[in-house]
Parts: C-alpha cells; sequence; structure tokens
DNA sequence: GTGAAAGCGCTAACAG
DNA sequence: CTGTTAGCGCTTTCAC
C-alpha cells in the first residue's frame, strides 16, 4: 500500500460519464436511470428501453464504487500467492498457474472478480490489509508457507479466509488441500512395486503437506517392512533449484538410492535433469515420482508418473469455502482425494 | 458481470469498524481522525498518535471504495489474458504465468492493485467494462489474440490499454512486446550456422507476432540464398498441443526437414516430445530452437536453444506505459530488445 | 488545532 | 410509473 507519486489517475477519471448525465439526454431524473439499468419493474417499458440504448450507446456504465458504497456490497475476492523474501521468486511453478487459472474461472462462474497480489511470507499477517480496508470480501490464499500461527492469527479475527494447504491440528482457518497422506502412499507404494527398496524423499518437509506426504511415504514403507532411512530424507525447496539441491545434497551424502519421490513436478523434473548429468538413467537407476500432474508431466521426458491434485476441483472447492464464510455460513475445511498417473519415470508396469 | 445469486456479502461488510467509530472513541470529530490517518500536519501531535495507536490497535483500515469515490481516484489496474473460447485452455503457457509475476511485481512496485481476469477472445469488446465501471483506471492486456479492429476500437475510445503483442501498421492502441522479426532472424541464423537447410516454422501465423518472427525466418533464409519453402510453415496453436500438431502435420504432409523453429517454448517442447516418439533424435537428425526462454528452457532435455524475451523487463514497460496513458501522457509503443540462449536442443555450437 | 457541513455517484424509501 | 430526498464512508473547505 505504498504510494509511489501522485499517479492517481484523478486526471482521467474526472472527466467519466455518470448517471446525472444519461438522465438530463433522457429527459428522466437518476433514479429512473437507476431503476432502468437494474432492470426494476417499475419503470414503464419504453423509457427502459430508451435508457437503456443511451447508455448502451454511450458506453455508460454504473459506478461500481458508488454503487457497493452505496449497497455495501463487494463482489471481489482477493488472492495471494506469497513469495520467499530471500528470493522474491515464486510464481516459477507451473502448478501454480493451473491454480490461477482454476480460480479464475470458479470466481468468474459465480461472478466475482480477482484482486491478486504476490506476498511475502514475512508479511502474512499484512495479508487482511485488503479486507480491512474493504477492497475485498475475503481471502485465498495459497500455501501455508510455514506460517500456520499467522492464519489462526488471521481467523481469529474473523477474516474470511481460505488457504490451500494441509489440514493441522490447533488449525482455526479454513483449509482446502488434497489428501497428502494417501498421495505420499501411493507414490511409495508405487515404487515398491516397482522393486525398489533406497527410497528418497525430496521437499522441503518443514511445511505441512510434504510433511503429510512424508507420512505417507514411511506408512508405505513401513507396510512393506522397510526400514526409513532418515539419510533418503532430503529437503528442498519449491523453486527451480530443488531438484538440482536435492540431488547434490543426497550426492554430499554418498548415500545410495535407487528412486525418488519428489513433492512437486517441478521437484520431479529438475532432479531428473541432474540425475541425468550425473549418468544415472531414470527409470532404470533411479525411478522417480512426482506430485501435482502438471501439464508439463504428460511430454517431459521420461513422461512423469506423479500424483494427481484434482486443480480444477481445487479452485471451485476454494471459492466455495470462502463464499460460504463470507455468507456467514461454517467454514469447511475439506480435502480432495489425490490419484497416481502412472507413466514412464518410475518404470513401465501399473501397480 | 453475471451476478449469481445473492452472495454479495452485505451481512458480513455491514458490521465493519469506521471511521466515526474510531472518531467517537478518540473523543474527536471523524475530520480529525481523517487528518490523523492521512498525516496531515494540521493535526496535533499528541492527538494525532492516540488516533493511529487506536486505529492499529482495532486493526482499523480507511474504507478504499468511499475515499476512492470522494477522491476521485483509484489505484488498480486490469490485467487480462484472454481465452480461446473453443478450448477455454489458456493459461496453460508458463510464459504466462512469468508474465503474471512480472507485472504483479511492477504494479506492486508502484503501489498500484492488480485485478486479474481471463476473458474469450470473442467478447475483446467487452475488455474495457471494469474501466467503464470505474473498477480499474486502465487494461493491461496479454496478447492481440488477432483482435486488432477490437483494440483500435477500444484505443479510439480512449480507454487507457496497453497491449503485449506486436507493432502493426494502423495500430491507435499502445503496444509492447520484443523485436519478433530480429528474434525469428537471430534463431534462424542459428540454425543455418548449423548446416540446417530444411528448417520448419511452428506458430499460428494468423497471429502478428508469429508473423513477423516468420518474416525474420524470411530474412535470414534469403541471405543465406535458401529458398522459403511454403510447405515448412505450419500453423498451430500456443496450447500445448501445438507441438504434437505441427509435428503431425508435417508428417501428413510428407516434407522432410532437420530443423524447427518454434514460436515459443512450449510448442518447441512437445514438439521435441512428438519427434522422440517419432524416433528422431533432437538435435542430430532435427534441430529445434524455441522462444521465449522460459524457466524449463534451461533443464528440458534436451536443454533447448530459445530466443529471450526480457520478461522482467516487459512487466515494467507494460505497466509504465499504462500509466503514462493514465496521466495524460502519450501512449509510446516500445519494442523490447530479443536475445539467443545457445543451449543443446540446436546443436551444441554458438554462432 | 478542530468541528460542521457539503458532496463524491449511486440507490431506496417515500410521496405523488 | 416517476421524482424528491436522504445517506453509504470518506475528505475538505470554511468557520471557530
Amino acid at each position: 500500500m505504498s504510494k509511489a507519486g501522485h499517479t492517481g489517475s484523478n486526471e482521467a477519471a474526472r472527466q467519466r460519464l455518470q448517471m446525472a448525465d444519461i438522465a438530463r439526454l433522457a429527459g428522466v431524473s437518476t433514479a429512473t436511470v437507476s431503476r432502468a439499468l437494474n432492470n426494476s419493474p417499475l419503470v414503464n417499458q419504453e423509457t427502459r428501453t430508451r435508457i437503456l440504448e443511451l447508455a448502451a450507446s454511450l458506453k455508460y456504465s454504473i459506478n461500481i464504487g458508488a454503487q457497493n458504497l452505496r449497497l455495501k456490497q463487494n463482489r471481489t475476492v482477493g488472492v495471494l500467492i506469497p513469495f520467499d523474501p530471500r528470493t522474491h521468486q515464486s510464481l516459477t511453478d507451473p502448478f501454480l498457474l493451473a491454480m490461477l487459472g482454476s480460480l479464475a474461472d470458479a470466481l468468474t462462474e459465480r461472478g466475482f472478480d480477482m484482486l491478486f497480489s504476490r506476498i511475502g511470507t514475512d508479511e502474512i499477517g499484512l495479508a487482511a490489509a485488503s479486507y480491512d480496508s474493504g477492497r475485498v470480501i475475503g481471502i485465498i490464499m495459497v500455501g501455508q508457507w510455514g506460517r500456520h500461527q499467522e492464519l489462526n492469527a488471521l481467523a481469529a479475527r474473523k477474516v474470511p479466509l481460505v488457504v490451500w494447504g494441509a489440514q493441522l491440528p490447533q488449525q482455526l482457518y479454513c483449509c482446502v488441500g488434497s489428501d497428502n497422506v494417501n498421495g505420499g502412499r501411493l507414490a511409495t507404494e508405487h515404487l515398491i512395486a516397482q522393486g525398489r527398496r533406497r527410497i528418497a524423499f525430496f521437499g522441503d518437509s518443514a511445511l505441512p503437506e510434504p510433511a503429510q506426504r512424508y507420512r505417507g511415504y514411511c506408512e508405505a514403507l513401513a507396510r512393506h517392512g522397510i526400514a526409513v532411512d532418515p539419510r533418503l530424507q532430503v529437503s528442498c525447496s519449491f523453486l527451480p533449484e530443488g531438484g538440482h539441491e536435492a540431488v547434490a545434497a543426497l550426492a554430499a551424502r554418498g548415500v545410495d538410492y535407487d528412486a525418488v519421490f519428489a513433492c512437486s513436478d517441478l521437484i520431479a523434473m529438475t532432479a531428473i535433469d541432474s540425475l541425468r548429468s550425473l549418468g544415472r538413467h531414470v527409470p532404470d537407476e533411479v525411478a522417480v515420482v512426482g506430485y501435482d500432474d502438471i501439464d508439463q508431466a504428460s511430454w517431459f521426458h521420461p513422461r512423469l508418473t506423479t500424483v494427481r491434485q484434482p486443480i480444477g476441483a481445487a479452485g471451485r472447492a476454494l471459492v466455495d469455502a470462502l463464499l460460504a464464510q463470507v455468507e456467514g455460513g461454517a467454514a469447511l475445511s475439506a480435502e480432495l482425494p489425490t490419484e497416481l498417473v502412472i507413466r514412464a519415470s518410475a518404470g513401465e508396469t501399473a501397480t
């Protein structure tokens, strides 16, 4: 909300057509114009059409700001995608694009607009600024970013809020996400079924979603009597560097592995790139399973076996959960189903 | 602008704190609160701090809608990414994510908010709705989508508008883009330098940007005395299917080629995927050059040789051009430089 | 320094 | 059916 310069657009806005102009031109009062434009049945058929035509020909459109003020209404929703202030890159994962598209569609369908912002993960407490100032009726935040407490604080303040992420204990805010534990389980089971035993885990386990996927991974290993080797768990970011970092870390540790379960397709892909540089064949020497099922997964080489998150449903679920809150309803968290998509990167055989 | 249901948030908005509340609590008039909150020097130092603290502790924030109405100002910009109504997918190219991120950053830097919408390419005439209704002070549209006339019409109406795309004759609207002709030339020259002679062109040449890249391609061929073979020019979409379509089309035509210049990295990548399925080696049998230089280009296999568009500069240029118009200045179109990034997909040797 | 009052562009009683 | 009037939450002369 820093105001840079005086670029307030005062000049341009000043000369815009308004209801009074239409009224004068049509020879009626603004009340009648208002009624006509809002399709009130109270207004005479022919005056209505006359007004409508006049407005259309002049491209007049009701000033939403004034209308909102008068009606105490608002149909815009804030969408926030946080970024790590240390790198300031975040819009780097194609999964987010798909999510944004899905949210835009879901909002449009319901007649809402989207105010989009990035925000530093260190200033998530300020996420409600747009709500406090009446700019938006609620906020959809993509990812928890390890800011559980701040999010709880927002919810405690009754800021309408839905977060894409993982269900956590002591969670006051509404959270929509996919079934991460099951996703981790599916991926790991598949790898085990391919005969792999030394399965590495790539993901930032300080974050809730990767942590739950890790739990699924551990459960699957346990079920098959395979010991969890902590040296196979490597923490890496969701940035494109993630996979490279992780492969390098494993090499530095000198541990052996024959498979990787990566917490995003992006990590999986960059990991595969690193493995290729190291001369390790995927999937023969190292089988890789990703997460998300972004578009690229289906034409990457090798085609990525991955856990699909239902992105279309996700956008709708997030929006619905938010609107429910706004209308005073309960903020129901939801967990969407995940599903394994078998392609080539983890070996050819289906489970 | 279709209103679905009555989810207007009337209920929630109703009980929000407002300036009068702060005034009452502080024992002053709203005028004083307004002055204090706006850092007017007219207000007494201690009353000011008292009011500021009160407001902060109550998380009160000035209602922007009312403020905007009173001040006739507005600091939000509309960003539109059109989609093809036949497929309704459009947020499918990672290049767009990068662009969106760049725009978000540039707007934030200048203290503006972004209202993001998708819109059908068939309803671009409606793109100004958010401007006409005073929702935004101007519009940034990503891509021309073959709607030159509609865009000209908007500009003729004096809607503040900047389009990411190609400079065209008889262009009334402000347009920022990269140097497409040079980009096409660079890519093609590189391919020729690698000894390729049968260079296919992949891109929707009905669109201005691909058309200009094609011109650069033709120029480069001409300079080297290579005849342009129209059968090597294949029109394909910017969707992920693009590359697949194009490779299939060429196969159907039965024409031979040893190189591809693709109008986006996405097309290049999916084309490579198809070529691989056909058993044709990249770059040995077919050298491929892409366009955009998205993140993935550097870790795709083979690493993509591509024409870089300066995305960071693009966002800033688009925003600056728009704000200049809003402030009543001239709408200066701009062409950003393009640059060839040599990696592996077109052969190893630099030009 | 501070308050009273008018008005930004619109809508909704309330009269007629 | 239509116009008059008041007021949404804020800012800003103009008095005091």
